[in-house]
DNA sequence: GTGAAAGCGCTAACAC
DNA sequence: GTGTTAGCGCTTTCAC
């Protein structure tokens, strides 16, 4: 058994609580208990045990951040922006993956709400159809901020990207190319970026007064055997597509390799486009025009607000948009 | 306030004790009374406080896991593979960054030991240079394995790749190729992995009969300035060098970068192979030859030997080695 | 089948 | 300046 501040309290000749006072610095204590306490704690290796000290305080320094998948770049540049705002305000932050699957994230939501954590942050899986876990969570009174994979039937702060004028930004300037007929590659239907960035998409082809058609636009599962499908499937029903949005950079990267393995020149026959920014975005041949949605920041507002809800600054609700911009570079004309 | 069972009793007319039992349900107690529990519980939103029973049970049902850096596609691959295990196990997993600082390191260890998981994975911050917050860990008895980042100064279960002869396969690859001059990106030089991975450098240049040279060794940071910088160094002094081993796949395709920007060819006027094999590995052009060191079966193993270690079976301490494999692309000759 | 009481390791009034 | 006491929310022995 590890030592605790009873064992110290004996063998310095105190009581627990002089020793648990001398150990957080406290002013009233005596310089020289202080000083002989710390040093049987260190000759005991004391550990202090912060669950319990949480347990007591109802405080624990810590946060929990609860993602779908940890491996995502956009998910970790979140996660970069959130572990330095936590830095600065001496919090530990404990990363949660889901794999996708709103049973998991549940079980965390429980787990980290449970005298675990001061707040929660998270991205929706993308099965979750259901809020009561989070609804939960208000009830008990523990701060939650939702990023990127929000959803309008939960009532707290989000943080999430301009999708919708993401997607337009891309479109519009893939149809000012010339493009004329551009498929979309989707990520899960039931995801409110997919919808937004669909918005973005037909409000473009709007603007340039040309009819939106169901068969260009394909949902993808985020996998690369399902993007090789839907291409195959696009090219081979419509060969006169120009150009390709996809809704995310792996997507779009997947989709270049796809359209070299039919022969396609990019960008001369088909344009591509993606969205992220991801590091391979500059890597892939031809480089790949992108939408960056600045995932940092995302990361960095995202937990900005927990900590205003924590410290119970309680903020209007509200819904932040970090803004998107076009990256052009060589998968467009 | 959240709900307790404290609460629950009050209104269901019971002890906290029949509360406890029945919720756990524990065999002994009345059907009907189990029931009644369970509907005020369910109406009183109740959620039980995890980290109280924990700190009553000594068992908390979480481990936890301490990277340098969640952004990385091995790191992250190794994530997955300890949360296959920990999944199965009825485990949940929390992930910690410590974007290669000691002090994080040491908050992290502190933090997750004191009564907030059953154990601990971790992979070492390359600054990590002293090794006392690990053998605290010993003497509380927390398990815990270290993979990848390994040290023999501290005396746990290890799970790592082959580097040495991964790192053998590739330059021995080279060499039967035909290059002569091949230069070496390190990673950090206090690392475990960039020793055996450069003795494996070493080895076949033996084999073949061929002397080390140090100034065709260039240690990096792992950034992408630095190996801009080390790339341009080299291929300044020593303009006959004819292929690059590159200690990461993200080392390896910044090298190409580099080398296309210098207008040298690859792999004919000099060949490059990468260790890792990355997603990114068979996107870049030439796609990329590199040493596979199955990122994943070292997450499965080091979270069975850990799992092993908190069930009390104490396997003798052991450094494991997965093998590792060379992948040919095209990149080399 | 259920309750009372003790205690996990810590902190914080309240005493003196 | 330090000790006593109570209690955070839970589980578990020991009663009955």
């Amino acid at each position: 058994m590890a030592t605790t501040i009873k064992d110290i309290a004996r063998v310095v000749g105190c009581s627990p609580s002089t020793v648990s006072r001398a150990l957080s610095d406290h002013p009233q204590i005596n310089e020289n208990t202080k000083k002989a306490i710390r040093v049987v704690a260190k000759k005991m290796n004391f550990q202090i045990n912060q669950v319990a000290a949480g347990l007591r305080k109802h405080k624990t320094n810590c946060i929990g951040v609860i993602v779908p998948q940890i491996s995502n770049y956009f998910f970790s540049s979140i996660l970069s922006g959130i572990q330095k705002v936590a830095a600065q305000a001496q919090y530990q932050v404990f990363v949660c993956e889901t794999n996708e699957s709103v049973e998991q994230e549940a079980g965390y939501i429980k787990s980290l709400s449970a005298g675990r954590t001061d707040g929660i942050l998270m991205s929706l899986s993308k099965t979750t159809d259901t809020f009561d876990h989070l609804n939960d969570l208000n009830r008990q009174h523990i701060p939650l901020v939702l990023f990127d994979r929000t959803s309008d039937k939960v009532n707290v702060d989000q943080v999430e990207a301009e999708d919708e004028s993401g997607a337009f930004m891309a479109v519009d300037y893939l149809l000012k190319g010339g493009s004329k007929r551009i498929a979309y590659l989707s990520g899960p239907e039931n995801l409110r970026n997919s919808k937004n960035r669909l918005k973005g998409y037909k409000a473009a082809l709007k603007k340039h007064k040309l009819s939106f058609k169901n068969k260009l636009v394909h949902v993808c599962d985020f996998n690369d055997a399902d993007i090789k499908e839907a291409m195959t499937e696009l090219f081979a029903n419509n060969s006169n597509i120009d150009a390709v949005f996809a809704a995310n950079d792996i997507m779009a990267v997947e989709a270049i390799q796809v359209l070299k393995s039919m022969q396609i020149a990019v960008p001369d026959q088909v344009a591509v486009v993606g969205f992220g920014d991801y590091p391979i975005a500059r890597i892939v041949e031809p480089k790949l025009t992108t939408v960056s949605h600045n995932a940092h920041s995302i990361g960095i507002n995202a937990a900005k607000r927990l900590f205003k809800a924590i410290e119970g600054v309680s903020l209007d609700f509200k819904e932040e948009k970090i803004s998107s911009e076009l990256i052009i570079r060589d998968s467009t004309r």
